[in-house]
DNA sequence: TTGCTCCTCACGTCACGTGAGGTGGC
DNA sequence: TTGCTCCTCACGTCACGTGAGGTGGC
C-alpha cells in the first residue's frame, strides 16, 4: 500500500512517516516505479510498535535505540535485561501517571460539579473577586477544588 | 521574589517563566531598582494555574484566552459555559487516557512475564526470528501483548 | 484530460533550552 | 573584589505542519 493508507491505518499523517523514514525509525517496503513509497504488514507491526512507545513518552531517538538493539543479531539476547528495565521504568511511570490522573479526574469532576450550581445560582457575582468557595449557595462540602480556586475568582 | 525562586517554586525554569510573560500570560508584580523582576504570592497562584492547565494538554494560546475571560469584568459570568465545555472535554480525555494506561499497565506487565522467563529460558535463540510466542518453554497462556510481539521477534 | 495521491525541498511552529556577553546586589 | 543571580538578544531543538512546485497512475 501507499504513504496515505498507511499512514491513517496508523493514525499519523503521511509526514510523520516521512520523518520516522528520515530518522531510521521506518523503512518502506519497496517503491512504485514511479518512486512512491510502499508498505505492508511489517510496517505496520512496527509503526504499532513506535506508537505504542511513544505513548509511554520515549523520545523517538531512544525508539530507534530499542528497535536496533532487537535488530543486531547478537544483541538480541541481550536486549532482554535493556528491554527489562525500560519496561519496569516505564510501568512506574504509568503507575504514577494513573494516580495523577486519578486525581485530575476528581479535581475536573468536582470543579464541574461547582459551575454547574454556579450556573443556576441567583448570585449576580458569583463569579467575582470573592472565590465561589464563599458563596452561600454552596454547601460546604462542596469546596473548590484547590487548583480551579483562582479560575473561579 | 525574583524569577529565580519563584520558577523553582512554580517547578519551570526561568526561561519559562519569561516566555509565558512574552506571551502576556503572567505579568511581575514589580521591578527593582536594577530591573530584576519581582513576584509575589498572586504570581504563584497563577502559575499554578497555568500549570494544571498545561497538565491538561492546553496549549498556552487557550489558556491566555481563559484567564483574560475571567479577567474582563462582563466576561466573569461568560467564562462559566466556557470552562465547562473545556473541563468537561478534557473530563472526556482524561478517561479515554485512564483506560489507555490501564491497557498498557497490562501490556507491560505481561511483557515483563514474559521477559522474565525469557531470561530463564534454555533456549539460545528465544529472541530469533521466531517469536517468544512460539517458544516450546512457554505456556499457551502466557500469550505475548500483542503490541510487544514485534519487539520480541 | 481530470483528480487524486504522491514526491522533494524548505520554511514555520510550539514551548521552551542554551549559550553569549553584560550587569545587579549582598 | 568575589559569587551568585539576574538581564537581553538570539540561535538551537524536537516533532512534526504546511505550503511550493512538480510528478505518478487509475
Amino acid at each position: 500500500m501507499q504513504i496515505g493508507r498507511f499512514a491513517s491505518i496508523a493514525g499519523v499523517s503521511a509526514r510523520t512517516v516521512r520523518y520516522y523514514e528520515e530518522l531510521g525509525l521506518l523503512k518502506p517496503e519497496g517503491h512504485s516505479s514511479g518512486g512512491f513509497r510502499l508498505y505492508g504488514i511489517e510496517n505496520v507491526k512496527r509503526i504499532e510498535v513506535i506508537n505504542f512507545l511513544r505513548e509511554l513518552g520515549l523520545p523517538l531517538e531512544e525508539i530507534r535505540r530499542i528497535l536496533l538493539a532487537k535488530a543486531g543479531g547478537a544483541g538480541r539476547r541481550a536486549a532482554v535485561p535493556f528491554l527489562q528495565m525500560v519496561l519496569q521504568e516505564k510501568l512506574n511511570f504509568v503507575d504514577r501517571k494513573l494516580e495523577a490522573l486519578g486525581r485530575m479526574k476528581r479535581e475536573l469532576e468536582g470543579t464541574l460539579k461547582i459551575l454547574s450550581q454556579c450556573e443556576a445560582c441567583g448570585h449576580e457575582v458569583v463569579l467575582d473577586a470573592i472565590s465561589c468557595s464563599g458563596c452561600s449557595n454552596l454547601t460546604p462540602r462542596d469546596d473548590v477544588p484547590g487548583t480551579f480556586e483562582v479560575i473561579l475568582q
